[in-house]
DNA sequence: CGTCGTGTTGACTGCCATCAAAAGTAGTGG
DNA sequence: CCACTACTTTTGATGGCAGTCAACACGACG
C-alpha cells in the first residue's frame, strides 16, 4: 500500500495527463493536491453534488454508479488506478453525473475545481490527454448503447467479463482473475440484466471450463471461448 | 432555404460556440468555411473515415448512425440546425465514430480539422462552449444507457418521441409534429426494438388520442399522457 | 453457532422478437 | 390518368429469451 507521506514525483509522472511534464511541474501539482484514503464501500463523491473537486485514483478500484428514479442501479464504469475521475468540470458540468464508490480500500489525490482551468492552461499536454480520455469514455458509452440495443444478454455478459479481465485482470495459475470483489448483482448492473440470469450463465460457463467463480470472485480461464461467445451472432449462424 | 451566397455574419452569430465573438472574428471564421449542400439521403461523413473536417449544420436535419458487425443499425442521435458535428478531433479522435446522413436537404459549413486548434486558442468562449456540448452528449449517452438497461420498450419509445418533439417539433393545429421524415424503423433503431413493436405502440396510442401518425410522420397530441407513459414505472404501481 | 449477504436452481410467465401476409401510400413512367 | 413498383405500415400467430418469484444452499464473520 502506498503511504500518505510518500507523495513523490514518481507517483504520477508516468500517468498520461502528466507524462509530458517536468519534475518541477509535477512537484507543483502534487503540492496542490490533497491525498485521502477511502475504505471499501465509502462514497468518494455523490451524484447531483456540486462538483467542487476532481480526483486522481492512485490505488484501488472505484465503481461509478447511476441510480434511476425507481431505484434501479446501473454501473456506468469502473475506474482503475491512474485514472482521473469526477472531471465533470472538464466538460462544463457543475455537478457530478454519477456516484463513485470505493470497491476496495482506495488512495486518491484531489484538487479543487478551480485548479482545472490552471492545469489546462499551464501544463502542456494536460488538456490534450484529458480530452482524449473524455473521447474514450464517449466511445465506451456509445459502444454500450450499441450492445444494449442489439445484443443478447449472453453476449453482453461475456463482453463485460472480457473488459473487466482486460482492465483489471491478474494472471493466476488457472487463468485471469478479476482483481476486485464482484458479485452476480454487480455484473447484472453492468449489463442490464438480473442477478439470476448472470448466475445461470456463469454456472453454465463454469461447466464448460470457460470461467471459474466463487463468492465475489470471477476468473476467466478460456479467453478464446469467451470471446467466441461475445462475438457470436445468431443471424450469421 | 438559405443560399450559398448569403454567408453573412448573422448566420452564425447567435450559435452558442460563436455567440461571444466579435463580428470581425465571425467574418474570419466564415471566410475560412466552405459551404456545401447535401440532398436527402446523402452521407456527410462516414464511420471510420479519417476526420479531416468538422461541420456546422446550418439548415436541415442529420441522423448519426452506427452499424454493428452483424449489420444492425443504431441511431446515435439527431442533429438539428445550429449544431456542430463531426467534432471527433475535439476529443482526440482521428476518425469519425459514426456516419452522418442528411435526412432532408441540408446546408452545412465545414472547416479543415487543423483549424479546430486555432479556433480553440484564438476565439474566446469557443472551447468552453464546445466542451459544454461534448458534456451534454456524454450525459445523453449515459441516459440512454440507463434507459436501455432499466426500462421497458414502451417507455423508451415514449421518451424518444418526447425528445424528438422537443428538439425538432413544430406546433400544428393538432399538436406537435416532428418536422422531418421518420419511419417506424427509424424509431426502432433509436430505441433498440423492432419496427413491428413500434408500429403496435403507435397504433395503440393513436386509438387513445395520444399521437397521430402517417407515412413517415408522427405528431404528439397529448404531451401529458405521453410523459406519463414515459415515466410509468411498473414497480411503483 | 446463528445471521446476513451471496449464490443456485426450478417453475412459471410475459414481453417482445420473429415470421408471414396483406393493405396503404408515394412516386414513376407509360 | 392509371398501372406499376417500391417502400412503409398494419395485424395476426407463434415462440423463446430472459425476468420474476420462491426456496434453499453456501460461506463469511462476529
Amino acid at each position: 500500500m502506498l503511504s500518505l507521506r510518500s507523495l513523490d514525483e514518481n507517483l504520477i509522472s508516468h500517468i498520461p495527463p502528466f507524462r509530458k511534464l517536468e519534475r518541477v511541474e509535477i512537484r507543483e501539482i502534487l503540492d496542490a493536491a490533497t491525498p485521502k484514503r477511502f475504505s471499501a464501500g465509502q462514497a468518494i463523491f455523490e451524484e447531483h453534488e456540486p462538483a467542487e473537486l476532481f480526483f486522481l485514483l492512485l490505488d484501488g478500484h472505484v465503481r461509478v454508479i447511476r441510480t434511476t428514479a425507481s431505484g434501479d442501479q446501473v454501473i456506468a464504469r469502473h475506474i482503475v488506478s491512474g485514472e482521473l475521475m469526477g472531471i465533470a468540470t472538464a466538460i462544463g458540468r457543475t455537478h457530478y453525473p454519477a456516484t463513485a464508490v470505493a470497491i476496495d480500500d482506495c488512495l486518491v489525490l484531489y484538487w479543487p475545481r478551480n485548479l482545472w482551468q490552471t492545469f489546462v492552461e499551464k501544463y502542456d499536454g494536460f488538456a490534450t490527454e484529458t480530452y482524449k480520455t473524455v473521447g474514450q469514455r464517449i466511445s465506451e458509452a456509445n459502444n454500450r448503447i450499441l450492445e444494449l440495443a442489439t445484443q443478447q444478454v449472453e453476449q453482453r455478459v461475456a463482453r463485460a467479463l472480457l473488459r473487466l479481465a482486460h482492465q483489471s485482470g491478474r494472471q493466476t495459475g488457472e487463468g485471469i482473475e478479476i482483481d476486485f470483489p464482484l458479485t452476480r448483482q454487480n455484473i447484472s448492473e453492468m449489463t442490464g440484466t438480473t442477478l439470476y440470469t448472470v448466475s445461470r450463465l456463469l454456472s453454465a460457463w463454469e461447466k464448460q471450463g470457460i470461467v471459474t467463480s466463487g463468492r465475489k470472485k470471477v476468473s476467466v480461464i478460456e479467453m478464446g471461448k469467451l470471446k467466441a461467445l461475445a462475438e457470436f451472432d445468431p443471424e450469421t449462424e
